[in-house]
DNA sequence: CCAATATATCTGCCTAGGCAGAGATTGCTT
DNA sequence: AAGCAATCTCTGCCTAGGCAGATATATTGG
């Protein structure tokens, strides 16, 4: 029984995980809007091309699972790239209810273009880190999210 | 020079940085706003509250800056806390363009009643790791902020 | 002292995304 | 086979938050 992290007493607002966490993720994500900012598509439609034509994910609820993001908004969003001919849909015939997703070969060339501004980001902003410590900063990450996902399985277990 | 950790041909997006951090934001925060549930206040009202409790920030811009969160939406924020008597503010005398936030009794109690729950799910959430581990995240955490900071002021210089 | 510039707050407008519920389909149970 | 619950996608509605401009005040340069 590991003992508590934080208590009430010394927790301060400004130095927990969760605004860190908060503040790096706002930081860097609006650095990668910022160059997509001439292109035709958001960020969160690259994520999602990106992730079909990885064969990650390859349904609206898939997606909206892997990005924690709402299943109507997912929606929509499929919406706008096949509107756009970057995806395209196709009914499932062994279950209609689903609809399986691929990236047209227009929407490959558009995560291409864009593969290389995202990474340059990320390597640009983890400059001062040695490759070490990100690799750490990773598996450590992993871990947590390992747990987050392990808490959401059994709804309201405690450790 | 330290070599770029990414490139275009190793990069998976489901793996990466910006993919953990993204999850890991987006669930702690559901965590913790399913906790709020019950009380009469938001996260967000919750940690605009507790920082001018600390007197971390006490501005409107200061809070905005602090929270990486837009200075119109952070006026209205601030509009509601007021409305409901948890936070005053005061024009000030040196400076007329500022006000000047200060929480009140019943904001400072707000405060304290949901400090526990956000400790709470935090240790919870952390319950996996040892502290040795947690403190370097926090470390390296910190490291990645003040890189993006550093950038974020000489905009667009690059490593 | 005046003009120009910068900063703090606030407002109107718009969009992305959360929520809840509808339809369609599937699988499970009896 | 028939009912029932679960699952997938989609829709209407609403709110939080981003953006750009307005106003008020402060500072700086001439």
């Amino acid at each position: 029984m590991i003992p508590c992290f934080y208590d009430t007493e010394t927790f301060i607002p400004r130095n927990s995980l969760g605004y860190l966490l908060r503040r790096i993720g706002k930081m860097s994500t609006s650095r990668i809007e910022a160059a997509f900012d001439g292109s035709d598509i958001t960020f969160t439609q690259w994520i999602v091309l990106a992730l079909v034509s990885t064969e990650t994910a390859n349904t609206c609820t898939a997606l909206a699972r892997d990005m924690d993001h709402n299943s109507g908004a997912m929606t929509r969003v499929i919406d706008q790239l096949e509107e756009r001919n970057l995806v395209a849909r196709k009914r499932e015939e062994s279950d209609r209810r689903v609809s399986t997703l691929t990236v047209t070969s227009e929407g490959q060339k558009m995560v291409d273009s864009l593969l290389a501004s995202v990474v340059g980001i990320w390597n640009e902003v983890l400059g001062g880190l040695d490759h070490a410590e990100i690799r750490q900063l990773i598996a450590t990450l992993t871990k947590l999210l390992d747990r987050l996902e392990a808490l959401e399985a059994d709804t309201g277990a405690s450790a």
